[in-house]
RNA sequence: GGAGAGUUGGCAGAGUGGUAAUGCAGCGGAUUGCUAAUCCGUCAUCAUGAAAAUGAUGCACAGGUUCGAGUCCUGUACUCUCCGCCA
């Protein structure tokens, strides 16, 4: 959410911006509402001041005074009262649209109403060909029996997998390899639960945009995080940190839960869209400097490219436009990864900075150095590596007429040595 | 699942219904000058104000009792101790 005071000061930026994102908000009754809740509040003010100054006055009051006390100050404490009652419906709606307003984009973020939109920037590494038969992901897991689709599908639901055999040692290669590197990059590196109280969705801004498509246990109040980010991000909820503390780097592991509501018959074959999945996550906090956080985006999205790039997968930037990027973000960079077997690129990471919307919403402060001023902070993820989906892009780039597929140099180490997987 | 004890500012830590002590750290200022000490102020949010300032709110969260709640009551979350169950 954005700073009411910079709403007030520029009605005219948040409602481009809102037309810009293709989103919804009424900025004129946001604030109407906002003079509103002030001038209650004022009156209000008054009354608890009245009532403050006679509680004062009340123990050393001679008794027939202190009868006197507190009928005034019981007056003074219903009209109070009353004020608040008619606060509450104003502040839960200027909570709610507050939480609505956007983060003003990038200047050099592609305007655009939807994802068709955006813009590749740069293309990484060369596409393979191949001189057989190519096979995609499917029919390379049925020939080395390393799926479990009909029977889990049917045990678990549609969009659930059984991954096996070597194949599941290479998705647990992929994971070592990334939490790795991030530690050696400077990450607190964590795994983290998947279960949260729905506070943590609306800190991060999961809710109340993206409701449908998050898992509710509603018997113990949690939900089901699609991200780590959504557990790492409210990890310093209300904190005042110290500047020096910045930037706060962790990467999260975790079971990643997708209802993937808005997608019915979309990608429903194979591992590119599954109910459950494994991510390790990027998630910064730093300064509130648009330069640091810049910087720390171009990091982030560094090392997702340089796991693509050791893993030898061809992949392409993308610049998000406007209409596709969401309501906090600040600038939003897709990785999508060549899958020969689709003969496309697929989405395979995102990375976004959202300035301080989300630490906004969460809390999440420091004190400056300088000045001993409190400021928000600026919060930043990325995908680090999500599997399965990447195992696609994987299986399909480095797979050998006989089916089997070569495991790049750098990820040898972590299979045991093998140079590949699969076939006869 | 059962029983008990807790949760107070960036940190530590008092506070048994009447203005949230005190210490440390940070920031601002004063003073003295050998790398520092001492003193004063400030230290979360909001409103009014050019500012100084003034006022309101803030003691895990949400309610309640009361003229008045950090303090009493109810619910929720978490932490610790013990019992039970358990990979």
């Amino acid at each position: 959410m954005l700073d009411i005071k910079f709403i007030r000061e520029n009605p005219d930026i948040v409602k481009k911006t809102l037309a810009e994102k293709c989103l919804t908000l009424d900025v004129d009754e946001l604030l109407a509402i906002d003079k509103k809740i002030i001038q209650i509040k004022q009156l209000m003010e008054a009354e608890l001041q009245k009532r403050n100054a006679l509680s004062k006055e009340m123990p050393k009051a001679s008794p027939e005074r202190k009868e006197e006390i507190k009928e005034l100050s019981k007056n003074s404490g219903q009209q109070a009262a009353s004020y608040a009652e008619e606060l509450k419906p104003l502040e839960e709606q200027f909570k709610s649209m507050m939480g609505m307003t956007p983060t003003i984009p990038a200047p050099d973020v592609p305007r655009g109403t939807s994802e068709d939109e955006n813009v590749v920037i740069r293309q990484v590494g060369e596409k393979p060909t191949f001189d057989f038969e190519l096979k995609d992901h499917v029919e390379l897991m049925d020939l080395n029996n390393w799926g479990e689709f009909k029977k889990i599908s049917q045990i678990c639901g549609s969009r659930t997998v059984g991954i096996k055999g070597e194949l599941l040692q290479l998705e647990m290669a992929l994971w070592q390899f990334t939490i790795n590197k991030l530690m050696t990059k400077g990450f607190t590196v964590m795994s983290v639960p998947s279960l949260s109280f729905e506070n943590a969705f609306y800190h991060t801004g999961h809710f109340p945009f993206d409701y449908d498509s998050v898992y509710s246990i509603p018997k113990d109040n949690l939900y089901l995080a699609g991200t780590a980010e959504v557990i790492l991000n409210s990890i310093h909820a209300g904190d005042i940190l110290k500047e020096s503390d910045l930037p706060i780097m962790y990467a999260g592991f975790s079971p990643c839960f997708r209802r993937e509501a808005g997608a019915a018959g979309k990608d429903t074959r194979g591992l590119i869209r599954v109910h459950q999945f494994s991510k390790v996550e990027q998630y910064i906090i730093c300064k509130a400097d648009v330069a640091e956080s810049d910087k720390m985006h171009q990091f982030i999205l560094q090392n997702a490219e340089e796991v693509m790039q050791e893993m030898e997968i061809p992949y392409q930037i993308i610049a998000n436009c406007t209409g596709d990027m969401g309501a906090g973000k600040y600038r939003m960079n897709d990785i999508e990864a060549w899958c020969p077997g689709q003969n496309q690129y697929r989405e395979t990471h995102s990375c976004s900075s959202l300035l301080d919307w989300q630490a906004r919403r969460t809390n999440i402060r420091y004190r400056e150095d300088e000045t001993g001023k409190v400021k928000y902070a600026y919060t930043l993820n990325n995908t680090g590596l999500a599997t399965p989906r990447v195992l696609v892009a994987f299986i399909e780039n480095h797979q050998q007429a006989d089916g089997s597929v070569r495991i790049p140099k750098a990820l040898q180490p972590y299979m045991g040595g093998k140079t590949k997987i699969g076939g006869k």
